[in-house]
DNA sequence: GTGGCTGCAAAATGTTTGCACGGAT
DNA sequence: ATCCGTGCAAACATTTTGCAGCCAC
């Protein structure tokens, strides 16, 4: 049976307080200078697990590493080209991916992920600002 | 300007060949005997340009590392949780979800992935064994 | 001839694992 | 008293980088 430990709740705190869709580094670095003896490995092996649990999810963002967010309200995300910065997305599709999807091979379907990526203000202004810059050369 | 050497026509065409999504790595292990000399740098290095001019695609499947494909046809694809293998998938929305997206922040989006995951048919018929020599016990 | 491309090895990065110990059940 | 979860360090896998020489342009 899963056991509750405190390391389990501190990281979750932790991940539930960072909110932007932390990297285990993150969450590692938000909680060792109050709880330095919390390896790194624990808070891979706990993100993995609560992970599984349904607890937390991952997110699959084109080119990032592992990511993770507190609960499991169903929503995509954006990720930013620039700077990895991953934003929150809602999305209505009246159809339903899993059912007009088709695929030569008899794959049994389960699921399916959404993940758009762009450019997010800040590096928006600095691209372009870069761009003016190469125009008055 | 771009420059087009011996190196960059052997890996297209082994990833050509190869056809089913292979890793840089597999890409470096085709080539490798006939090309000793070929480096993983260069593998790496070509697959990211090539992916770049639009020569090639890289597929992001949730959980697993880089992959590349031949060509820019637009399609997505489906990863099999059980042993990581890809096949092509076809979907055709009648809504642009860049267009029915909304994001609280003000990101400019300029693409989206959508990657389904689910079971090919060896890992499915695995599974189906595995469960049944549960219920045995 | 110039400068981008490559090979090699080393480094950087992200993640997993083995093992002994301590704590939750 | 069990035995799962943890800390630590080392292993591991993947990808990137520095640099010298080479080759396409």
């Amino acid at each position: 049976m899963k056991r509750q430990t405190l390391q389990k709740t501190i990281i979750l705190d932790a991940l539930k307080k960072l909110g932007n869709h932390p990297t285990p580094a993150m969450v590692y670095e938000e909680i060792h200078p109050k709880y330095p003896t919390i390896s790194q490995a624990t808070v891979f092996r706990v993100l993995a697990g609560e992970c599984e649990e349904g607890t937390v999810q991952r997110v699959y963002a084109p080119g990032t590493t592992a990511r993770y967010e507190y609960g499991n309200r169903p929503h995509w995300h954006i990720c930013c080209r620039g700077c990895g910065r991953i934003a929150d997305v809602s999305l209505a599709l009246s159809e339903n991916p899993l059912r007009l999807m088709q695929c030569d091979e008899d794959y049994t379907v389960e699921k399916y992920y959404i993940e758009f990526v762009g450019l997010c203000p800040a590096c928006r202004e600095k691209a372009d600002e870069d761009k003016e810059n190469n125009n008055e050369k």
